[in-house]
DNA sequence: TACCAGGAGAAAA
DNA sequence: TTTTCTCATGGT
């Protein structure tokens, strides 16, 4: 069969290439939480660091972060950088996270249901929440970020300036809504971008 | 030395 | 409402 679905054909092709990627880099559903706020606007580099600096201190569970000072906590994930920032991010997630009775709790709940209350907490914007929904919860969201914009525009898929929203409606109304496939499909375009990058530093 | 890296929120225009 | 600034380390 010709599929004629340009976002098809995409992960199709990114696939052939780069064969299954094996996401998220974590250990435990917490791990994904934990890295998907210390990541932002920062490389991975950094971030596992800083969560090999929680493992070593014995700290990398939920009881344990909502128990730690915010300094002490920023201490823990300085590697990642914005460790202030990002120390009190973590503990407002932490602290809701165990006020709703831990993550086995939440993940009975519905998607767009955990997906606003999320947005909600101060310090976790669209692409958190969903990196937390997909890679921790496992749920068919789709997650754009600036890889993701920067790919569509080059093949001449979008325009650019699209909002986030526009963008995982996009993707989410012309793919089928499973998680391993959005899975997959974010963790080709990382690759990929990785890849470009090594190939134009050559 | 300067810039970028898997953002988000506040402040300024 | 849109744009700019701030947070900050580590690597290139």
């Amino acid at each position: 069969m010709i599929d004629d679905n340009p976002l098809i054909e995409l992960y199709d092709r990114l696939f052939d290439v780069y064969g299954p990627q094996h996401w998220w880099p974590a250990e435990t559903p917490f791990e994904v939480i934990v890295g998907a706020v210390l990541t932002q606007n920062t490389s991975w580099k950094n971030v596992e660091k800083a969560i090999t600096n929680l493992k070593d201190a014995n700290q990398l569970k939920l009881e344990s972060i909502a128990a730690l000072t915010q300094d002490e906590l920023a201490a823990l994930i300085k590697p990642s950088g914005f460790f202030n920032v990002k120390a009190r991010r973590l503990k407002n997630l932490c602290d809701w996270l165990q006020a709703q009775g831990g993550l086995a709790a939440l993940s009975k709940w519905d998607t767009n249901e955990l997906r606003q209350a999320l947005l909600d907490i101060h310090g976790i914007g669209p692409e958190t929440a969903d990196d937390i929904l997909l890679y921790a919860f496992e749920r068919p969201v789709f997650v754009i970020d600036a890889y993701t914009r920067r790919l569509l525009k080059k093949l001449g898929l979008i325009e650019g300036n699209e909002d986030y929203e526009a963008l995982r409606r996009m993707f989410e109304s012309r793919l089928p809504a499973e998680h391993a496939l959005y899975n997959e499909y974010h963790a080709l375009i990382v690759r990929h971008a990785k890849e470009e990058r090594m190939n134009d530093n050559r």
